[in-house]
RNA sequence: CGGGGUGUAGCGUAGCCCGGUUAUCGCGCCACGUUUGGGACGUGGAGGCCGCAGGUUCGAAUCCUGCCACCCCGACCA
């Protein structure tokens, strides 16, 4: 059990700082509002990365690398896109610095190095990306571009908390370019797919894929798909978005070609991405009072193994025997760390690695070299069994297979248990008070209803759901007709 | 950016209201010894611009002003 550590149930919040903070996952920094992402975090993102890389890849898309400065004259030449993000720039107006003569030692901005022009540092890349664009594209014969870039981007929030909002976070951004519409919206609707596939392969998230309602559509889009997924406290997180741009960046930055009739059209565009926001998500979906859960397809390392002895000469013959068993997980592409520091305590580092997440705790003492045995601890359920040593690798590989789909299955029963219908305003209202969650409810397509719910309850429409049927109804709030029901939700 | 709160050793804290010896305690850290199957114990030791800058005072962790950071609630946030 971990020792001082808060509750879920007492104080959500914190209960979330305090496992990025002692799962050694990241750190605030000097910088308001960013954070260093430490080693064991990293480790996670990086497989993360890999695995969507990976899709993004086998799906025809290659990476590319754009600035992460975008000029004023640019960045405003999109006028939804650039209004969207204006309000949370940062802004480049120098280039050099020079001695304070005032202040030895001291540095400050030269004035005389003033940019004619003012950089933007990019909050997203559509506009940089789109004048490059503009060079490459003449004919139907240069499309499709599908390029995808990993970059860091810069929003500047006002309240920001580790991983789900920092002025500073890593994502990964497509921008593609087709000669057709349809082409377009089938390559964002086939992201998002990839992104729910992710999720839930690999998170062992389950998400809901969605459209966004126009109020909550990405500046510059034409529709805005995401997958959303719901947090042990009851709130919606958004956790990935895919957007169908339409022409109206080929139109901003005059993007034309020369189709299959010899006439020329502006061509159309998709750009979607996710961040290092998934690690919160990934956090919060199966984490629980004793520390940081994590699913065996993410994990850094899926299996930890700790030798138990008194002396030096068991120390050796037990290390040895682990050695061997690492041999032969890693062999089946398990990843394997073998912690044989004398540091430390087992007991210490069992308190560690549970905290950890790791998937997998394998413990070998002197006893078990006499009796053929061996200790295996999951971290998802807590149980703990001495297993005969035999077949220890197919053992271990059924147990990683299932404590990932264990751990879907508990957050999608949870999802379950927390999703509710509403059909009055009042009911919609006591649900969100007393349970939270995701509620199924008629709305009348306006964004005045949509703003007005809002602004009573702080409940968003998280998104219309792609594959809830047709039903007729009426709106909870205007009482107005209703074709189909749209989740809300409290969101992050 | 508005309201509330916090900032003292790596972490968590006492002291602050009511200024006055060498800034309290726990965890962690280092050394030695005993230990090692769920966060060991003993003895000794190191570690502090009391968030930063200025002011009041003979004297400031303590009072005043400004700033910074973080937390909570808002606003903001595809």
């Amino acid at each position: 059990m971990a020792k001082d550590f808060p509750k879920r149930s007492e104080d959500y919040s914190q209960w979330y700082n305090e496992i990025v903070n002692r799962a050694d996952l990241a750190e605030h920094s000097a910088v308001r509002g960013c954070m260093v992402i430490k080693p064991y975090g990293y480790a996670i993102w990086e497989k993360m990365q890999a695995q969507l890389d990976k899709m993004f890849k086998e799906t025809g898309h290659t990476n590319a690398y754009f600035p992460l400065f975008v000029p004023k004259s640019l960045f405003e030449a999109e006028e939804k896109n650039a209004e969207g993000f204006a309000k949370e720039c940062a802004v480049v107006t120098h280039y050099r610095l020079k001695n304070d003569e005032d202040n030895p030692g001291k540095l400050k901005v030269d004035e005389n190095a003033k940019l004619e022009e003012e950089l933007i540092v990019r909050p997203t890349s559509e506009a940089i990306i789109w004048k490059t664009y503009k060079g490459w594209i003449q004919s139907y014969r240069d499309l499709p571009i599908l390029v995808n870039q990993w970059a860091n981007v810069v929003r500047w929030e006002m309240r920001t908390r580790l991983f789900l909002r920092t002025a500073e976070f890593l994502w990964q951004e497509g921008h593609t370019a087709h000669a057709t519409k349809k082409e377009a919206i089938d390559e964002t609707k086939m992201i998002l797919d990839i992104y729910a596939d992710f999720a839930q392969r690999f998170m062992a998230m389950p998400v809901i894929k969605g459209v966004k309602s126009e109020t909550e559509r990405f500046a510059g889009a034409l529709d805005t798909y995401c997958i959303e997924a719901l947090m042990q406290d009851g709130k919606a997180l958004q956790a990935g978005t895919s957007h169908f741009l339409g022409q109206n960046f080929a139109k901003a930055f005059d993007v034309k070609f020369t189709n299959k009739e010899g006439k020329q059209d502006y061509v159309w565009a998709s750009s979607w991405g996710v961040s290092t926001r998934l690690m919160g998500a990934l956090i919060m979906t199966h984490s629980d009072d004793n520390g940081l859960v994590l699913p065996p397809n993410l994990a850094p390392f899926q299996v930890v193994l700790i030798p138990i002895y008194r002396k030096e000469e068991e120390f050796e013959k037990v290390v040895e025997k682990l050695k061997e068993i690492k041999t032969q997980l890693e062999a089946k592409g398990i990843s394997v760390k073998l912690d044989d520091r004398d540091t430390h305590k087992p007991g210490w580092k069992f308190a560690e690695y549970e905290f950890k997440g790791v998937p997998l705790r394998i413990a070998l003492g002197p006893r078990d070299l006499e009796s053929g045995t061996i200790e295996i601890a999951r971290r998802d359920t807590l149980e703990k069994h001495s297993l005969d040593q035999s077949d220890i690798v197919t053992k271990v590989e059924h147990l990683l297979e299932n404590i990932q789909s264990n751990l879907y299955n508990k957050a999608a029963d949870y999802r379950e248990e927390m999703t509710h219908k509403a059909d009055t305003y009042d009911e919609f209202k006591n649900i969100l008070e007393e349970k939270g969650g995701f509620i199924y409810a008629h709305w009348d397509g306006t964004s005045e209803t949509e703003e007005q719910i809002k602004q009573e309850t702080k409940a968003t429409i998280r998104c219309i759901p792609l594959d809830s049927k047709l039903e007729e109804g009426k709106c909870i709030y205007s009482g107005k007709l209703s074709k189909q029901r749209v989740i809300f939700a409290k969101a992050y």
